[in-house]
This record gives structure tokens, C-alpha cells and sequence, in this order.
DNA sequence: AACGATCCCTGTTGGC
DNA sequence: TGCCAACAGGGATCGT
């Protein structure tokens, strides 16, 4: 669920809550949630104490610079989450690691801990963001690089479109999306698409995502994504294709359509996307 | 090397 | 109504 939108929707609701404050006690109560880390232990010692001085985001991943040639990592998987809380409110369920900053607390919640937390050193974030490709919305690919991504991949493009390698930010929902936009066919081979087609999805992959983005990302029921003060993304009902099968294209009104494609579910209409 | 298949988890949903 | 298989936003890994 959390793609580009729904986690830099998040990193700029933390910005007044974390940027210059100091995380002064961290309590982990899975410590499954710690990797990417040569010794996932160090996580505690490293992070505490230190000031937050900018939340930054590659992707999906959301990145606090903590000074000292530390990084902290975060990345929500599937179903994590951050909530911004009074200590005195309960902890949800499956509320993973906690950050005491000031009089809040930061919750990281993710009942599928597909997510993780990492506290790592300039090395280590490389090696942690090794493949990450250009962020697609602070550097949208060109034509050219689209274009170079996908030459010569027999997969489909939507395939492609998820390869953080390629292009770095997309995910299942926004995928979707960003093809019926463009008018492709999700199933058509990635190296098939012409100049006048990668123009298109060079133009949607930002313009969809800032859409989301100003909506506060998508929030598919009360219990996925939510922003950190509770409230959902309202992006749900704009979305044109993705979880509408056989409902009206917004567009045409022709039935959506749904198949399986990269393992993953996918959504088009068959008559705007060819 | 580049693919597809499988697995990691838990919760919800839909079909019987 | 109740049970259980199928399915879910991501991505690493392991075969072929």
C-alpha cells in the first residue's frame, strides 16, 4: 500500500513533529522490524539521543539524517505505518517501535511486518539503497531514460513500471494508474512501447503521483495506510482502474478489466489502453 | 543475466 | 452462521 505518495505524504506530516527534536527514548517490540543491518542490535544505541535535523525520502524509503554519518531507514513493506500519538493514547495493535520525541510518541505499526527499521552508516545505506533507481517524482525519468530502462525487456510494462531499478517510487496501485493515463496496455511487452508512448508514461508517472500526493495518498480501508494523525488518504475515489473491476472506466465507461500480471493484480481498460 | 516462482507475515474477505 | 482458502499496498531470494 505505501507508495510514493502515501510515504511522502507521511514525511511531511513527521517534518514539524521530528525535524530538530531529539529521539530521546526508542523501545522495539519486534525485533524482526530491525534489518538491513550488519548487526540489527546497534539499532537502540545508535538512534537514541540523537536529533533529527532533516526527514528525507529515496522512493519508498523514508530516510531521517540524524548527524553523525547516520541514517535512519524506514520502509513500510505492505502494511506499516506511522502514527503520531499522546503517550497516554493505547497502542494499536502490532505497534512495532516506538520513538519517545518530546511530550508524542511515534508509532511505526505494521501487522505484517513486511516493513523494517535500520540505523545505518553512510556504507550501509548504500549498500541498503544499492538498485534504487531515480526517485519519479524529484527526478522523473525522461524519455530517453524510459527508453533505456525497458529496451529489449520481454516483460510486461507494468512489470517494468515496478522495477525499483528503473524508476524508483511506483508501486501496485499507482502503477495501474499511471498506464491507463497513458493509455497502455499493462500487458504489453516493456521493449514494445513506442517514443510517442514512453512521452506519455514519462509525462503520468509524476503528474499521478502528485495527484495522490495532493489527496494524501490512498487509503484502500481504515486498517492499511492512514496518515499519522489517523485520518485517511482520500485518493481512494479517484483512483480510475485499480480495485474497480468491472465497474465503468471513468473515461469511456467501458468494464474494467483484471488479470494477474507479474504475480500481482492489474487493472486496465480495454478500450483507452492499448 | 534475466526471468518467473516462492516466501516472508497477519488480517480480511468471499465462497461454500 | 461458520469455516477456510484466497488474497492484499513490497521486495528478497532462489531456481531455471
Amino acid at each position: 500500500m505505501p507508495e510514493l505518495p502515501e510515504v511522502e505524504s507521511t514525511r511531511r506530516h513527521l517534518v514539524p513533529v521530528l525535524e530538530g527534536r531529539t529521539l530521546a527514548s526508542i523501545e522495539v517490540g519486534r525485533p524482526r522490524m530491525l534489518r538491513r543491518q550488519a548487526h540489527p542490535p546497534d539499532f537502540v544505541g545508535r538512534a537514541s539521543g540523537k536529533t533529527v535535523r532533516r526527514l528525507g525520502r529515496r522512493g519508498k524509503f523514508m530516510l531521517w539524517d540524524l548527524g553523525d554519518d547516520l541514517t535512519l531507514v524506514v520502509h513500510f513493506g505492505m502494511s506499516g505505518r506511522i502514527r503520531v500519538a499522546d503517550p497516554t493514547e493505547p497502542r494499536e495493535p502490532h505497534t512495532n517501535v516506538v520513538w519517545g520525541v518530546d511530550e508524542r510518541e511515534v508509532r511505526f505499526v505494521d501487522p505484517r511486518t513486511f516493513g523494517f527499521v535500520a540505523c545505518l552508516t553512510p556504507e550501509e545505506l548504500d549498500a541498503a539503497l544499492v538498485g534504487i533507481g531515480p526517485d519519479a517524482l524529484d527526478a522523473p525519468p525522461t524519455v530517453d531514460d524510459l527508453a533505456a530502462g525497458l529496451r529489449g525487456r520481454r516483460p510486461a510494462v507494468k512489470t517494468a513500471l515496478l522495477d525499483q531499478r528503473v524508476v524508483a517510487g511506483l508501486g501496485n496501485i499507482y502503477a495501474d494508474e499511471v498506464l491507463h493515463r497513458a493509455g497502455i496496455d499493462p500487458r504489453r511487452p516493456a521493449g514494445s512501447l513506442e517514443t510517442s508512448e514512453l512521452a506519455a508514461v514519462v509525462r503520468e508517472i509524476p503528474a499521478v503521483l502528485e495527484d495522490g500526493l495532493a489527496h494524501g495518498g490512498t487509503s484502500l480501508d481504515d486498517l492499511a495506510y492512514l496518515l499519522p494523525d489517523g485520518r485517511a488518504g482520500e485518493f481512494l475515489g479517484r483512483l480510475a482502474v485499480y480495485g474497480r473491476t468491472g465497474q465503468g472506466c471513468p473515461r469511456c465507461g467501458t468494464r474494467i478489466r483484471r488479470a494477474v500480471v507479474a504475480q500481482r493484480s492489474t487493472h486496465w481498460c480495454p478500450t483507452c489502453q492499448r
